[in-house]
DNA sequence: GGTCACTATTCAGTGGTACTATGTACTAGT
DNA sequence: ACTAGTACATAGTACCACTGAATAGTGACC
């Protein structure tokens, strides 16, 4: 993946990942599969798997453990109202930004 | 600062001062200025300067030390051409983010 | 003439995040 | 058995922004 956009995914990836489950609650490989249908072809499985666990630690989501007919039990992950709040001011924190850079992008200024 | 924005700001920030080297050359202390003025009030000064150290490191940039009637002598930075096309790659990798993000905050999507 | 304020740069240490690479484990098809 | 697909987990690495402090020059005020 560029290098690029590894460190532009920092601070985001966790923001689109509450939105997907904003969306619908899901499990890890589940939402790994969704990431890559929507464009993000490279992002590893491992990654997905510690950025769960840490919202998990952070209290963003409540977890429930669903057996599988073909594997190991699903860890079936839910926004929580904690979640939605900071699923919330990440959404003004990305506003914010969309802002400044689209000024910068295309209002070539006279300062 | 909020966790969320220094997360975010992570390869976003280094776009962000690309382009405002791209508007026109500037010096350390005066890009941190235009950065509080443009509503990025919370990023320190030392953020600023490890960011030029790097992209000088990278050969982004142009280096020239320009005398300043009060206080010690600038380091005025220019874009060049590598870090041009760098700051196009920037561009285009934000693009595709935006195209993304805009889908999953309001196209609640029928997948 | 000593302190304060502003200009201007540098750097060591810290924490957080995504990536790499690998390992574990269950099921089904051959 | 063996392979492929499903599903989760983790140790180690690299990169980046922040904190906090140090260094250094100039001018102004008391």
């Amino acid at each position: 993946m560029g290098k690029q956009m590894t460190e532009m995914l920092k601070g985001t990836l966790e923001g689109i990942v509450l939105a997907i489950l904003a969306d619908e609650p899901a499990y890890g490989y589940e939402i790994t599969a969704r990431l890559r249908d929507q464009g993000f072809t490279d992002i590893a499985e491992g990654t997905v798997y510690a950025l769960l666990v840490r919202v998990e630690r952070n209290g963003l989501v409540e977890v429930e453990r669903v057996p599988s007919e073909k594997g190991p039990p699903r860890k079936v992950y839910t926004l929580n109202p904690k979640g939605q709040e900071y699923l919330d001011e990440f959404w003004q924190t990305w506003d914010f930004l969309t802002e400044k850079l689209n000024k910068l992008h295309h209002g070539r200024n006279a300062s």
